[in-house]
RNA sequence: GGUUCCGUAGCUCAGCUGGAUAGAGCAACAGCCUUCUAAGCUGUGGGUCCCAGGUUCGAAUCCUGGCGGAAUCACCA
């Protein structure tokens, strides 16, 4: 039984033999005490005064004087007007010091046999390497499954990579009219920064033909862009693609695996990984099938044109499209599709979507779409949504040339690592390889936990002109104080082997370390 | 316009299942390296918790209504 849960019966039995009634579950709860008073846990005993008809300190004081006689692990206690400060003894610390550092699994259930939990984090597009936002997806999906495989669920970590549709034909298409048969290895470049280079150039080739047709026609912008020759050798290449045409998929195949090769890098740097990934080209087919049920099933309707479309609610009238007029999928068909996928693959009991937050509609309507269908999965749906990266000026926009890679992003935090433990000067006697890892577990831990510490759902500010810090609150920070910390348990542990009692003497402890202790 | 999310110190953010004097880091200032490790520690200054009502013994936290910002409302993904 955990010491809370003494303390907690110890309060109820009090209180019951002494007025003979039962204490409502809600008061009955401890909270960790505030780090400006004294003490482990405290009671807020606002709530008992009624029933001790006394002054919130003097019902404090009574109740802290049974603890101490009841309890054995409670040490002092103290009254801060209507709050009970309760302080564990030293011998409780020093014996659950004894029996918690050598234990390997501490803060780790076991498997609680409950269902697996998919978790779908990064979720790519093939025609443009990793960016901030993705970093923040990755750092986000990946952590949320350690967390959950710590508590004591089966996880399995998905990825499912979008490399299909008009943006990949863009990239192919600049390949072949301007690529000249580079690939990455004449080119001396990442295949997925390779790829994206091409993604730009169609842009800026499409641009320039933008900017003669709006000079010599009346059309405006946004129809040049249509009328644009790029533009519909673009969807020539789609139709291709999805005619199977034998060039087309080879050269799609070609410079997906570049990409692929790219992000492999970029994943390992972050130290992210997957049990499976899903690829749009297999899978979008799967929704049309679900589709197809809703229709027997009544639940969708297939207007004249051949469109399916559902109708999610009446007033105000809110209808989704599910399958175009010429039957072809769109974004939730597929999502549809791979629901089911995962929930037959896994068995799962839980599916979370790392997504950001401009798809939270996309996935109320996906839900509500699961709900129609009466699928068993439909509420084990769960958006886990995070906001956008910002910078000073705003948003990353790739026409400005303001995008944050990954790559450049990560080597810079290890550059900095390197740079300022260089200038420290402790590592005279690490081995090369030892003070490359070092850097990169500074300088990665400094990214992760920069990203991290923001609460998910809010946007956050990243300012590439400040690089990220290593002082103050920071991963380093934390970093430095396990450190600190594992030194004073060998110190600890020698003196358990010398045969002596576990009690370090705080003499022997530094004020810095006693502070770190408080913490 | 509808819907969802956000609004806390000069800046970046915690705190939000209601509890103490609203915290941390950065930035500014003043101190601390013969003790195990200063990527640290101690101290000073800095706040209409967007505004207004309501519920409550008690509201940054819950409810309602405003104001400001972001996202979204495609036969795009």
């Amino acid at each position: 039984m955990k010491v809370e849960n003494r303390i907690l019966s110890a309060i109820e039995g009090f209180i019951g033999e002494k007025f003979g009634e039962k204490v409502p579950e809600q008061a009955l709860a401890l909270q960790k005490t505030r780090k400006e008073f004294e003490g482990d846990f405290t009671l807020v005993v606002f709530p008992f005064v009624k029933l001790f008809r006394l002054s919130p300190e003097q019902t404090a004081a009574e109740i802290g004087n049974a603890l101490l006689e009841r309890v054995p692990e409670v040490g002092a206690v103290n009254v801060v007007k209507g709050f009970l400060n309760i302080s564990l003894s030293g011998g409780f610390w020093a014996g659950f010091l004894g029996q918690e550092m050598n234990n390997e699994h501490f803060g780790f259930r076991p498997f609680d046999g409950s269902q697996p939990v998919v978790v779908e984090y990064s979720s790519p597009n093939t025609n443009k390497p990793l960016h901030l936002g993705h970093v923040r997806n990755n750092l986000l999906g990946f952590s949320v499954a350690r967390i959950l495989e710590a508590s004591g669920k089966k996880v399995f970590k998905v990825n499912l990579v979008n490399d299909r549709g008009i943006h990949i034909c863009k990239s192919m298409l600049a390949w072949m009219k301007y690529g000249h048969g580079e690939t990455p290895e004449t080119a001396g470049r990442k295949g997925d920064k390779l790829v994206g280079d091409f993604y730009v150039r169609f842009e800026k080739e499409l641009r320039a033909q933008v900017a003669e047709i709006t000079a010599t026609t009346p059309l405006g912008e946004e129809d040049a862009r249509k009328e644009a020759p790029l533009m519909a050798e673009a969807q020539e290449l789609l139709v291709k693609w999805e005619q199977n045409d034998a060039e087309t998929t080879a050269v799609w195949r070609k410079m997906n695996s570049w990409v692929y090769q790219g992000f492999d890098v970029t994943y390992k740097s972050l130290g992210v990984d997957f049990d499976k990934v899903y690829y749009e080209s297999g899978t979008y087919i799967l929704g049309k099938e679900l589709v197809r049920e809703g229709l027997e099933k009544g639940a969708f309707e297939r207007r004249s044109d051949g469109s399916v479309w559902v109708t999610l609610s009446v007033d105000p009238l809110d209808e989704k499209l599910l399958l175009r007029s010429d039957g072809t999928s769109v974004y939730i068909t597929q999502d549809l599709g791979t629901a089911q996928l995962r929930y037959d693959d896994f068995g799962a009991g839980k599916l979370i979507y790392v997504v950001g937050n401009e798809q939270n509609y996309h996935f109320d309507v996906l839900k509500k779409v699961l709900q129609k269908l009466e699928k068993p999965y439909a509420n084990m749906v769960f958006h886990l949504s995070y906001g956008m990266v910002d910078l000073p000026e705003g948003k990353m926009k790739s026409r400005e040339g303001t995008v944050v890679d990954a790559d450049e992003l990560i080597d810079e935090m290890i550059g900095t690592a390197r740079s300022t433990t260089e200038e420290l000067g402790k590592i005279q006697d690490f081995s090369e390889s030892e003070k490359e890892e070092l850097f990169q577990v500074l300088g990665m831990g400094a990214l992760k936990y920069f990203i991290l510490k923001v609460d998910p759902k809010k946007n956050m500010l990243f300012n590439p002109a400040e690089s990220i810090d290593f002082n103050g609150n920071t991963g380093p920070f934390i970093q430095y104080t396990h450190a600190r910390i594992r030194s004073i348990l060998r110190m600890a542990g020698e003196e358990l082997v010398e045969g002596i009692s576990l009690n370090i003497s705080p003499e022997k402890i530094n004020i810095r370390e006693r502070n770190l202790l408080r913490r």
